[in-house]
DNA sequence: AACTTAAGCTTAAACGTTTAAACAAACAAG
DNA sequence: CTTGTTTGTTTAAACGTTTAAGCTTAAGTT
């Protein structure tokens, strides 16, 4: 086994000091008025060497790990999964690391999360805050740690932020339902007060109300926990059933939502969109396969990931840059699962 | 903004040197004698003052990083974000920090993941090897870096590695196929020397022989690009109807060719199993809402990700100790794509 | 009383870097 | 030739830890 080759070595072969072998290889050559020559045969050894930096020591001196850590619900969900490769990748070009973790919407979790990663010296974070981790959250700005949220914000607090149009994209989802006919429309959504689910159900409401369809039996939302199960969904979905029998149409808040609901769905043998049209919000590899492909609300996973890179990096250069917060667009994507259908 | 506490400043607060702080803060006043009650005095003052130890220095001085890199295909695969899931739970129960990394299947985004990573100094890496990486991993092993290979590994090397049983498995699955009364099986799989992809063909083409099915027009295996798109695939399939026009079932060798090969075939108008009956390696959430739900072979993730991790920090912690290498089985969940289905 | 042992603590070097400051030699200018 | 400037290089401290080795005092043992 070969014993790691430090800059040390690489002074000592050549014959000179280590300050010069750090000053070539970091390309400061110039402002350290190095040898041409010299910094040449420096060069060339280092890679005769086979020299990789030491990052470790290099961070303990310049006190920047070049690292971030991303904490998200569950890096399994395929939503997460996404954002983070997309993260990854931009992340690559300004050569920082990564670390992902996964809270699975639990503040306790959460907070370890974030000991570890501080502990580690991340530069930054980018968080897709989990309900009750607000104060955690205050912390990292009380310390001056630079941190993007991104999915969910805290409307009290001033953060960096980058996340859909939650409002708007479901207030456009459910007119459209409207617009194809359906009158008694339900929604499926997580019980929680993060901003990102009740601005959905926002929109969902006030489209509603816009359009003169607020009656007795409406709104009809059901709302359950994360974990909740198929099951759990599905007693939901009867009770919207039981509360408004009328029921024509479903807006499911999420794609896991989604995925139980629609097999719920099946096993109670209503057809989509005959007896109920749904929409989602999110969407699945899944959706192109249901019988009746859905229609879904698709955020921009692309564009989010890569700017909550770049609002990071640049909070992380200049500590006293302003908060930018920022809403992207998603896109409606209609297809059969709300299509125009004449009942009888 | 509060500078970041040092063991330094405890202790100058507690009025004691910085070993007997770090001895109690690390558990080990019994091997340094250290007095009972300044040794809770330090401890009080740690928490008080808010002290998270600095990892990077801890790094810096003992030489091992408590992080392992994760090198996989591509993070946002179902298959790979949910290995990485269980990875990442695993590694935390021993206190390690894992990074994420996706090569795509590039040998040279591959190479420069590991270097990355070998700078970061982690203790060692799992890693899903991309085709053409395998001087890459002898390096590492030369080097004395703890590795374990997982999904792949290289049939020339002596390494630690946890995989399903491909070969068993696929032999399987085409065998199930046979007994459900197809003669004519063709499968759809990766231009690709690793040996997973090559034990899945050689399950098929053994499962066939062994029950005499091997004819003049068989064997119908088409393979394709890593980055191969549904017209791609599409092709393919056409091309393997044209070879045999009485293909009678598909054996598809991954999650996201079946998903891409679905689609092809739904375009096409063939219906499954009547016109073709569909067995496929690995799952997907959308399998559950293919018109006939799929027949898969559920690779046991969650085993694998354990195990790997476990093997993993076996050999760091002791460098010498011998290769494991574990194949664990996977299971057939038989449902409707593959049924027995009278044609006319 | 003289010596050993134990207990409790400090010293200081080290890990692999970076970088300000000091130094030395060569050259230019008066 | 002094003095100043430029060019090329070294020195050494520092980042926050760990840990072997040393030191001091008190207590035990003859």
């Amino acid at each position: 086994m070969k014993k790691k080759v430090s800059i040390k070595d690489i002074a000592q072969t050549v014959g000179v000091s280590t300050a010069l072998v750090s000053y070539v290889l970091n390309n400061k050559e110039k402002e350290a008025r190095v040898g041409k020559e010299i910094a040449q045969v420096i060069r060339d050894t280092a890679v005769e060497m086979g020299y990789q930096p030491n990052q470790i020591a290099k961070s303990l001196k310049t006190g920047k790990s070049h690292t971030f850590g991303l904490i998200v619900a569950d890096i399994s969900n395929p939503f997460f999964a996404n954002l983070a490769r997309n993260v990854e990748d931009e992340a690559k070009k300004f050569n920082y690391t990564v670390i992902f973790a996964s809270a699975d919407e639990n503040a306790e979790k959460s907070q370890n999360l974030i000991n570890i990663l501080t502990e580690r010296q991340v530069d930054g974070f980018i968080i897709a805050p989990a309900e009750n981790s607000q104060d955690q959250i205050e912390a990292l700005l009380k310390n001056n740690i630079p941190l993007v949220l991104i999915d969910r914000y805290f409307k009290g607090l001033d953060t960096n932020y980058v996340v859909t149009n939650n409002y708007e994209a479901s207030y456009h989802a459910v007119s459209h339902l409207i617009a194809a006919g359906k009158t008694n429309i339900g929604m499926v959504a997580y019980k929680t007060d993060l901003v990102h689910m009740l601005d959905r159900k926002r929109g969902y409401l006030d489209a509603i109300k816009d359009n003169k369809l607020l009656k007795a039996k409406t709104p009809l939302i059901k709302t359950v926990d994360f974990n909740a199960n198929q099951e759990e969904i599905a007693v939901g979905i009867r009770e919207l059933f039981a509360q408004n029998p009328a029921m024509d149409a479903l807006f499911f808040a999420t794609n896991t939502l989604t995925l139980k609901g629609l097999k719920s769905l099946n096993k109670m043998q209503y057809r989509v969109p005959d007896d109920v049209a749904i929409v989602c919000f999110d969407e699945s590899e899944a959706f192109d396969f249901f019988y009746s492909p859905l229609t879904y609300i698709e955020q921009p996973l692309l564009e989010m990931g890569k700017k909550a890179v770049q609002i990071l990096i640049k909070n992380i250069a200049d500590k006293k840059s302003l908060n930018t917060q920022i809403s992207i667009p998603s896109k409606l994507i209609v297809r059969q699962s709300s299509a125009t259908v004449k009942k009888d």
